[in-house]
DNA sequence: CTCAGTGCAAACGATTTGCAGGGCC
DNA sequence: GGCCCTGCAAATCGTTTGCACTGAG
């Protein structure tokens, strides 16, 4: 069986997470998952299904993101890109905004920590949500 | 008694709580509230200091932050500035960098979304994490 | 045989809520 | 008197974990 990393079997239910994941644009909640999974796994658990989200994100195969609202959401795109959530239905989508240059630089100036990472996140309206509006 | 705005009472429990939130320049959990306005008022209830913390925010009198971590911290200053995190110990600091001028029309052109507002946060590792690798 | 991985159910921690009593207007 | 607000405790919800079992190597 193929390997993720040092004794890190890909199993078929990584595999099938993964895979699932990767398929849909939108970034689902790990119940969301578990929904989608389940369809081609109906007895994988619950537990299984955080315990790997939690294990593909430690790899940097998926993303975790923690976002506003209650639960924490997963991208199957590991690289760093900015996103947008709905304030009306909480949704999240990405946003093609290449990443700003220098901005790490520039925070780095006027603090003592030292700087890792960034993360720009927007908030709005979704198209459906709007729509619902009028 | 002053009040908030329409139907909301400034009661001595709200004040307390704003008093000693705005009084830290931390980013406390609403536990670690509860905790200094029980110095105060030993009697409060933690929900008592949820319910608040959760009202001063709608009414923009302070700002919830849903950072990364478990806990929603809260900031007794209502304007809107971006934020660090730091990776080790969780503490979440200010970053005094004045705010993106254009970024939210830029994302806007590049998504279906009404944008609303934009946040941007930091992770990095703080001073005293920093010393303690040492 | 060994040990990572699993399903299941119970545990956990943060937050919310129902309710009965209390106090301002 | 009405209604907002509170303290308290129980409930809820997302997530984590303990355990016994399974299966790959």
């Amino acid at each position: 069986m193929d390997r993720i990393g040092k004794n890190m079997r890909l199993t078929n239910q990584r595999q099938v997470i993964l895979e699932e994941l990767q398929k849909v644009a939108s970034h689902p909640t790990a119940s969301e998952v578990y929904d989608m999974v389940r369809k081609r796994l109906p007895r994988i658990g619950l537990g299984t299904v955080y315990r790997n989200l939690e294990l593909l994100a430690d790899h940097r195969i998926i993303t975790k993101l923690e976002m506003g609202g209650e639960q924490k959401r997963f991208d199957g795109n590991a690289t760093n890109h900015y996103h947008i959530r709905c304030l009306h239905c909480g949704r999240v989508d990405d946003i093609e905004l290449s990443r700003m240059a220098g901005i790490e630089e520039r925070a780095a100036s006027c603090t003592a920590y030292e700087i890792v990472d960034h993360h720009i996140q927007f908030s709005g309206i979704c198209d459906n949500c709007k729509r619902e509006k009028m």
